[in-house]
DNA sequence: ATACGACTTCAAGTCAACTTGAGGTCAAGC
DNA sequence: GCTTGACCTCAAGTTGACTTGAAGTCGTAT
């Protein structure tokens, strides 16, 4: 199994090298081996590093991400947290939904006033006063 | 039209008199008088909040935000801009929705080594090496 | 043998979005 | 008229996720 140096993590994955070094220093992620002093990387970091993406996206924290790959680097989650996690996101995906049906009805809808629409009124009333939570920022 | 003192926005909406002063020196909000010292709003604030606190947990940035309100405090955003942020919106939510996929593969297929698999694959393909994006933090 | 360029470390800096703390003010109730 | 409690200001601190910069180290190509 070929090892890929650094660069070539970085460029196949678009992830910089400062961010792999911070990730590795958090212990998110390791390199096998050095060639000098270059990391290289199982070419398997690749789908993990795909993950992590992409669970950032959804907005989980690096932490929430550590906690989601066992000791040897597989995806190991309990079942009943896992079903937590995809209900978390069920939810986030609610309201990112409410959020454009909002965007859509402030687009088509040509009241002055928006903030006193019943209609639109009604779309946020779902969105209540849901307390402190506390997730995590995507990545542009 | 009564006015509501800043408690009572606290209580209605779960926001926190120290994030609604910052809201107010960032410019997101305003008070529309004081009573002593007292900051007094007008209750269609609460729906201001509502919305923020939706488009937060979309993920947009307190910026991105302000930039949906007018000066008079109406959302107004012309529409090729409404369009963008609805589609930014869908990505997310696929984005979402391909986590979500990968969680429920993870609890159902029993093979040893999720990273290897390849349905596992398939599914992060998507995800490719979309460059560094700059995205919000929803609430816990 | 030397130069080059891509990496290295480590400490410090940055940014957003708040929160905290010290010390102060004010209206309402007793 | 005094206390109380909920607010106030302002500066500084916090957290997460990185980035930046200075100074150094290697392997490879010439």
């Amino acid at each position: 199994m070929k090892l890929l140096d650094i660069g070539e993590i970085t460029e196949r994955s678009g992830v910089k090298p400062s961010t792999l070094r911070y990730y590795e220093e958090v212990g998110l992620i390791q390199s096998v081996t050095r060639h000098g002093l270059r990391r290289q990387y199982e070419p398997q970091i690749l789908t993990k590093l795909a993950l992590i993406t992409l669970a950032k996206a959804g907005g989980f924290s690096l932490n929430e991400i550590a906690g989601m790959f066992s000791e040897q680097g597989q995806l190991q989650i309990p079942r009943d947290q896992i079903r937590e996690r995809a209900d978390q996101i069920d939810e986030q995906i609610k309201e990112l939904t409410a959020l454009r049906d909002v965007l859509h009805h402030v687009a088509d809808c040509p009241a002055p006033s928006h903030l006193e629409c019943p209609s639109f009124q009604r779309m946020l009333k779902t969105t209540g006063k849901r307390q402190q939570t506390k997730r995590k920022p995507p990545t542009k």
